[in-house]
DNA sequence: AGGATTCAG
DNA sequence: TGTTCTGAATCCT
């Protein structure tokens, strides 16, 4: 049997090794002599991540938003600068930060959108999110255009097949793998049995792991793209950081499987790459290794021995914690999670004024209506894309010029509990948004005073922040706080109040509507409907209601009552509050690879 | 809690 | 290549 898994393997050795420049499989190159090292655990480890990105995520929005541009060169303008463009527009040779007038010249047929509104890219994103949870729980954001998959269990499930003794999977990479010169397709078949797996050693068992996350890779960015129109890159590795680093080998539109072996870990983090290249390590560590005269990884790794007489000099920019994440990075070792990513927790808008700085009460006043206005469009969004929430905090920061006598610019920041506020829904008339401007403004304006007592000052930059609380909690209060009994809110009186927003004082403790008689049974119905307009199913929400009595009772229930409401396996599920977005907790997780796995008896 | 730093896109 | 703005995490007090 050893002789039989030895021929079906074979090609995977032979051909999947990474080309005879490198090394031959020979340890004599530093770089590779420390992969070794880190290749035995990395290898037993069985996570499959993926790391998804967007290809030049703005311009293929604004290809989205404007299909009549779909192929013809377009460019993202922020300021003055073209900060991204598409594909046929980099034909022209433009780059990436070139300013408007050497894109102009280089591309004089381009057409230059405006990219200073995130607001559709952002909800955009969020729909490329929300396809990918549709495969795992563990889905993390990783700004607008990013995002790390963990198919760990949905790999495992695939592999249970194996428990049973006649079956037999067949197994294929798809895509590249790095660091492999060679047509993007898919792999040689392997197939594998459920005594050939017990002989195979961690690197083939790896692959195997890593090849199905592969395919379930491309099965996701295929949703992506026929749902939304976005295409992406990516990579699939044990790790976030080595998915990550091998994402962008191959781009556009196309995925790379990296198999952590010693010389393939040579080849991905040799010792003399410069140290800001390791996702991990960011400006500020960069800086001080260059302080330090430390500029590689493999520099990093011969300081860092905790005997070593560099570790010394380290430690007094770095702690050891630090230091040990570091050289594990350097190592290609990264046992960080991926963090299912929920609704931001916070929102903010900020305004920067270098070359006329704010110097009056005046235009602070003016810079934090705008502001206000920036926010509150801002907050519509976010109620858009993951409901109505509470706003428990308000914050004001704020960094002053540097001061004349060459000091350090500056900085405050000062924040107020919105304890006696809360964000209500108001049957709205069209103007209240500019009421709640001016509230926002007078906030923010109190808060400034508290910071800088009087005139005079120079500011650069002004910010406003709210915070958000969770949502359902949110829900109840907002609609069946003290001011509103329970019974008597109806689904159209929401569906009114939906339209507005208003900043208020809140009254009490929000315990007054609990004493308020129960739902009769003509209520009955508006008060489901308004569960439902939450988020949580007909019947449950039905008998909740029955048991319960009224609405706020009710929402507790459903809401300790834990599994048969939103399934925790899905972000966002629970803070939706509408139907459209509840269907998508019942859509099943999709069959991953059924075109190459094959159960055969 | 909230302030400062850090990392990332 | 670097800058600006946004968001999260972590450490420190």
């Amino acid at each position: 049997m050893a002789a039989e898994t030895e021929r079906r393997w074979r090609n995977i050795l032979t051909s999947q090794m990474i080309p005879e420049a490198c090394g031959e499989g020979k340890l004599s190159e530093p770089s590779t002599a420390r992969a070794a090292a880190s290749s035995p655990e990395l290898l037993a480890a069985s996570r499959c991540i993926l790391a998804i990105d967007m290809d030049c995520f703005y311009a293929q929005c604004e290809e989205i938003r404007h299909p009549h541009l779909k192929g013809r060169p377009v460019g993202v303008q922020q300021k003055m600068l073209v900060i991204t463009s598409n594909y046929a527009a980099r034909a022209c040779g433009i780059k990436k930060g070139d300013s408007l007038q050497v894109v102009r010249e280089k591309c004089p047929e381009i057409t230059i959108c405006n990219g200073e509104d995130l607001t559709f890219y952002g909800e955009l994103s969020q729909r490329a999110f929300d396809v990918a949870a549709r495969w795992s729980s563990k889905v993390e954001k990783l700004g607008l255009d990013e995002v790390f998959v963990d198919v760990t269990e949905l790999v495992a499930e695939r592999f249970k097949a194996l428990e049973d003794p006649g079956a037999c999977l067949r197994l294929a990479s798809t895509g590249h793998e790095y660091p492999k010169e060679s047509e993007s397709g898919r792999s040689e078949v392997q197939e594998v049995g459920q005594a050939d797996w017990k002989d195979l050693d961690d690197a083939h068992r790896c692959w195997a792991r890593l090849a199905l996350a592969s395919e379930i890779c491309r099965e996701i960015r295929e949703a992506i793209l026929s749902e939304i129109g976005l295409t992406s890159s990516a990579g699939i590795s044990v790790s976030k950081q080595l998915a990550k680093m091998v994402s962008s080998w191959k781009k556009p539109s196309q995925q790379t499987l990296f198999l952590p072996t010693a010389d393939r870990l040579g080849h991905l983090l040799p010792d003399d790459l410069a140290v800001q290249k390791v996702p991990g390590i960011g400006f500020a560590s960069t800086q001080k290794l260059h302080e330090l005269g430390v500029r590689t990884t493999g520099e990093v790794l011969s300081a860092v021995v905790p005997e070593g007489e560099e570790y010394g000099r380290l430690l007094t920019e770095f702690d050891a914690g630090a230091l040990r994440t570091m050289k594990a990075l350097c190592l290609g070792i990264d046992a960080s999670p991926v963090k299912a990513s929920g609704a931001p927790k916070t929102c903010s808008v900020q305004d920067s004024f270098w070359q006329g700085p704010v110097r009056t009460d005046v235009q602070v006043r003016d810079n934090l209506l705008a502001l206000a206005q920036k926010l509150i469009t801002k907050i519509r969004s976010d109620e858009r894309m993951y409901g109505y929430r509470p706003i428990p905090t308000f914050s004001l920061s704020l960094m002053h010029a540097p001061s004349s006598d060459g000091g350090a610019a500056r900085k405050g920041r000062k924040q107020m509990q919105l304890g006696s506020f809360q964000i209500a829904r108001q049957p709205g008339e069209q103007g209240d948004d500019e009421r709640l401007q001016g509230q926002i403004a007078d906030r923010a304006f109190g808060l400034f005073r508290k910071l800088v007592p009087e005139e005079p000052f120079v500011l650069h930059i002004l910010n406003l922040q709210v915070g958000f609380g969770e949502a359902l909690g949110a829900q109840r209060r907002l609609s069946f706080g003290a001011s509103a009994p329970s019974a008597t809110v109806s689904a159209a009186q929401l569906q009114a109040q939906a339209e507005g927003i208003e900043l208020t004082d809140s009254d009490g403790d929000g315990e007054a509507g609990r004493n308020k008689t129960p739902a009769v049974s003509t209520e009955r119905a508006d008060a489901v409907a308004t569960l439902v307009s939450m988020g949580f199913a007909q019947d449950r929400a039905q008998q909740a209601l029955v048991q319960c009595g009224d609405v706020p009772r009710a929402v507790e229930m459903l809401l300790a009552d834990g599994p048969s409401s939103p399934p925790a396996h899905l972000p966002h599920g629970d803070v939706s509050s509408r139907a459209e977005k509840r269907q998508r907790l019942s859509c099943p997780v999709p069959e991953a690879s059924g075109a190459i796995i094959d159960l055969l008896d």
